[in-house]
DNA sequence: ATGGCCCGTTGCACGGGA
């Protein structure tokens, strides 16, 4: 079974060049972030006319997570749990069943800029890299049951979070910045440390392979990259996995999104 | 060396992204 996970930035704009590469890498499942639309908005139709059954989670404007999946979709829940004040669309989960149960999760993590801070050098309250850590934290949380759930899982979409300076063409420029603080490093690795495989530094541990080019600066054309969407995978999903990559080239092409899509294949 | 973009909005500049 194949699944990836793709920040397309808009659906609207983006929905051609996602079927292009649909047909290509035939995934089984794609986990979808920053839609940009309500639930009524998302184009279904040509999705569904390949065989893809679809959930959303969506928001006008902004945000917006969703699954395809060829597979029927199980046990759908939406946002992530912790705050029932958070009107912000970047969480959605189900379960798929192949040869056995798969839980999913799709996660588009705040971005977190500007990173402020209070006069006793706490993160602001109310700001956008307070909301990012919190939102980290209530993660963590959720990452917690699933692993005590011992269960295949798997929790994928885009982090903004570089984890480690070779996950990075310039290191030293995002150092100050909220996808690269230690702070959210730190906040990543309290996730990653309850056990789950990050798919592709696991498959690949050498420098250089990055899944975001920002639209400025010529940045593609430069290889100036970030490393920002993960598949991290529970001890069970992980004994499944046998490949994982990156489809870079789809940067290169007409209109693309500033990510490209990860991806892992799990034996089930 | 520096700066360069793109998406959605009941838009016509701006907020948000990373």
């Amino acid at each position: 079974m194949k699944i990836a996970t793709f920040n397309i930035n808009g659906i609207k704009a983006r929905g051609q060049a996602l079927l292009d590469w649909l047909d290509e890498a035939q995934p089984d499942v794609a986990l979808l972030q920053e839609i940009k639309t309500v639930d009524e908005g998302f184009p279904a139709e040509p999705f569904e006319d390949r065989g893809y059954n679809i959930v959303t989670h969506g928001q006008k404007s902004f945000n917006g997570v969703a699954i395809l999946s060829k597979l029927p979709l199980e046990d759908v829940s939406r946002g992530l749990p912790g705050d029932d004040g958070d009107g912000q669309a970047r969480w959605i989960e189900a379960t798929v069943v192949g040869r056995r149960a798969l839980r999913i999760c799709g996660l588009y993590l705040p971005n977190g800029n500007p990173v402020e801070f209070d006069a006793d050098g706490a993160p602001l309250a109310g700001g956008k890299f307070a909301y990012k850590l919190g939102w980290m934290e209530r993660m963590r949380a959720r990452a917690a049951a699933l692993m005590a759930a011992e269960e295949p899982a798997l929790m994928a979409g885009d982090y903004n979070i570089i984890p480690q300076a070779e996950d990075a063409a310039r290191p030293e420029a995002w150092r100050d910045d909220a996808l690269f603080r230690p702070e959210s490093r730190d906040a990543y690795r309290r996730i990653l440390n309850l056990g789950f495989t990050e798919a592709i530094r696991a498959r690949d541990p050498a420098p250089g392979l990055y899944s975001f080019w920002d639209y400025q600066a010529g940045a593609w054309a430069k290889n100036n990259g970030i490393r920002i969407d993960h598949l991290l995978l529970t001890p069970q999903a992980a004994d499944l996995l046998t490949g994982a990559g990156i489809d870079k080239q789809i940067r290169g092409r007409d209109k693309p999104s500033d990510h490209v899509p990860v991806w892992v294949e799990l034996d089930l």
